[in-house]
DNA sequence: GAGGTCTGTCATCGG
DNA sequence: CACCGATGACAGACC
């Protein structure tokens, strides 16, 4: 369980290796001249327990393609891999690689150097052991030698030797003996990484569900690869390569040495490698070779594990953590301030005067900011008020005086604007304030209306003291008439009690245009009124949302700013560890591919492709697709 | 007196 | 077709 809980929460990260360096293959039969065979094979293929021959070697012959058993050794690994399987079985989360294990290879003059043989840097077995002892003393060579990961070995001598692709080699001694302790520490990495991982998980067990059902009857993976911390930040930043400039690197230059990491090929049945599980007696000459099951089929990888990359680098780096992290903290940051304009901005100060008790203010006749009828067309006969609040029956000044109606009080009002009112959308839901004094002239019955003008016109005078120079100019005629009603009595009596009046009165012509002139420009006055009441709200109203917006630009221009720092460092990592990548690989002359001269090119469909640089530029297409000579298999 | 604001009014459109 | 509401435009009053 130890081991399955460490596959577990180190899975994913693992299962990014693929994506970028594991199971590198290099075809150099086009590299050279276009008639020598590979030059450098690192082949991630169908069996990360099985190599090719080198072709180099067997150039023009049968065997020059064959697949080769690394090493007997490996069987080891396969139990590691069954139980692998066994925890993917358990379900999806679970269904992550695990162990990634890479081989470099180089075949060089023989110098009388031993023959590497595969070495398991987390196995188990008393091998193991010995193994890893060759391994640290190996390690250690090179690191005085500066060579790398190659071994020079006998030129008829096959090597196979389990490398970490990790630059920091000197941290490997320190892997290798105190893994025990490690483990808790890696778990509780593990586990916080996954947590922060869950998103991405999630998006590529689709993918994996499919891998899961053919890797149960896979062999297991070959060996186990401790990813250091550095390698572990530089794959998660290294999803983090835009989609373009991925599709970009797909095709492949004319003469490239491609660095198949298909994940397709990592995953082998087992019918496979038993029928193609050959006994290699030659190395091939140039070889970094990598065991992962995390992908079946190189189009899943393309189509779904690249998108669902953005996803997943979120939690493989502390980088890309924190950057998830700060993305959903400015993505909380906006709504909250939409939320807050929205409820702060939108509300109406009234209804928060209301809600904060203060009744004393005249609730309908302040907010009307003159629109009721007490300006110059009040009517002196007009006892209206604000509290008043009449208007006519028939819906006349509609869609507004309805409110004013069910605004009884100020109280009512209140309350019941407050429960209607709804910040969902400000654009529908300004709220109109139209309580314009429309005057209720009369009562609902035909008759209450004939009310003498004298009467109305005392009251009026009585209370408000309106002076007749401030009568409007229709009220004024409308008095020149000696019509019964007002001014403010025809604008707002039903059209119905209008019409009777008109033939009731015996007016003449002039009159009666006069009266619908004065009805006319008394409901346009309050509809102009209304008007502008509700142009301003709607002012108001987009004044908020420009608040709002204006606060998400900030938010998302930090954003920007955010990513677009960690894309830099992203990619100021991938082309170091590119140079330390190159570093250990070797050409047919034994000499390191100089990071000057070539450079790794990841596809979306996980291979990662070592191609030479050109004059113009390193990500020339060509549409020369990189031969895959894995799949010649005899 | 100029400029801005408010208000009333007219014309027009659409329901 | 008449009526009415909505709205732009204009003008006058006011500050």
């Amino acid at each position: 369980m130890r081991h399955m809980k460490k596959y577990f929460t180190e899975g994913l990260i693992q299962f990014t290796i693929l994506l970028s360096l594991i199971g590198v293959r290099v075809d150099v039969d086009t590299y050279l001249n276009g008639y020598l065979s590979p030059l450098i094979e690192i082949d991630g293929g169908p069996s990360s327990a099985f190599i090719q021959t080198p072709f180099h070697l067997y150039r023009d012959t049968g065997a020059g393609h064959q697949v080769h058993l690394k090493c007997p050794e490996l069987d080891y690994y396969f139990t590691s891999r069954r139980l692998l399987n066994e925890v993917r079985a358990l379900g999806s989360p679970a269904r992550f690689p695990t162990h990634v294990s890479a081989w470099l290879v180089h075949v060089v003059p023989d110098d009388g150097s031993d023959v590497g043989e595969p070495h398991d840097q987390s196995g188990d077995s008393g091998n193991d052991e010995v193994n890893t002892e060759d391994l640290r003393d190996e390690v250690e060579n090179e690191r005085r030698t500066g060579e790398g990961l190659v071994l020079s070995v006998s030129q008829d001598q096959t090597i196979s030797r389990p490398c970490c692709v990790d630059e920091e080699l000197s941290k490997e001694d320190t892997l290798l003996n105190q893994e025990n302790e490690d483990d808790e520490v890696k778990n509780e990495r593990g586990q916080e990484e996954i947590s922060l991982d869950s998103v991405s998980q999630l998006t590529r067990s689709s993918a994996l569900e499919q891998e899961d059902s053919s890797s149960n009857a896979l062999p297991p993976p070959i060996s186990g690869l401790e990813l250091t911390p550095q390698w572990q930040d530089f794959l998660s930043e290294f999803d983090d390569f835009d989609s373009q400039r991925i599709s970009d690197l797909e095709v492949d230059l004319p003469n490239p040495i491609s660095y198949n990491v298909s994940l397709q090929d990592a995953m082998v049945t087992r019918g496979d490698s038993t029928s193609c599980r050959p006994t290699f007696s030659r190395a091939p000459l140039f070889r970094l070779e990598s065991t992962n099951s995390s992908h079946s089929d190189p189009s899943q990888s393309s189509a779904g594990a690249l998108p669902s990359s953005l996803f997943s680098l979120m939690g493989n780096s502390s980088l890309n953590e924190t950057s998830h992290l700060q993305v959903g903290g400015y993505l909380d940051e906006a709504v909250f301030e939409q939320i807050n304009m929205m409820d702060l901005g939108t509300i109406d100060p009234r209804m928060l005067d209301c809600l904060q008790g203060d009744m004393d203010t005249p609730w309908l006749e302040d907010s009307d900011s003159g629109l009721s009828l007490e300006s110059s067309s009040r009517s002196p006969a007009s006892p209206s008020t604000s509290s008043d609040s009449f208007c006519e029956d028939e819906g006349e000044a509609t869609g507004y005086s309805s409110e004013v109606e069910s605004l009884s009080s100020k109280e009512g009002a209140c309350a019941a604007t407050y429960r209607h009112w709804s910040p969902v959308n400000l654009n529908d839901n300004i709220w109109h304030d139209h309580t314009y004094s429309v005057p209720q002239a009369q009562n609902s019955t035909s008759t209450g209306w004939v009310q003498p003008i004298k009467v109305i016109k005392q009251e009026v005078m009585s209370e408000d003291e309106v002076e007749p120079e401030e009568m409007s100019r229709d009220e004024q005629r409308v008095q020149a008439l000696g019509l019964p009603f007002s001014a403010f009595q025809i604008v707002n009596m039903r059209v119905d009690d209008f019409l009777e009046m008109l033939d009731r009165q015996n007016l003449s012509v002039s009159e009666v245009m006069l009266l619908r002139d004065v009805r006319r420009r008394g409901k346009n006055k309050l509809a102009a009124q209304n008007c502008r009441k509700r142009k301003l709200d709607a002012i108001m109203s987009l004044q908020g949302e420009v608040e709002v917006l204006a606060a998400q630009r900030e938010a998302l221009l930090r954003q920007k700013s955010h990513t677009s720092k960690a894309l830099f460092s992203a990619t100021e990592h991938f082309q170091s560890l590119s140079r330390t990548v190159l570093s250990h690989l070797r050409d047919e002359y034994g000499q390191p591919l100089s990071y000057e001269h070539y450079a790794l090119q990841c596809s979306a469909n996980g291979r990662v492709v070592v191609q030479p640089r050109t004059n113009t530029t390193s990500r020339t297409m060509t549409g020369v697709k990189t031969k895959r000579k894995k799949d010649k298999k005899p």
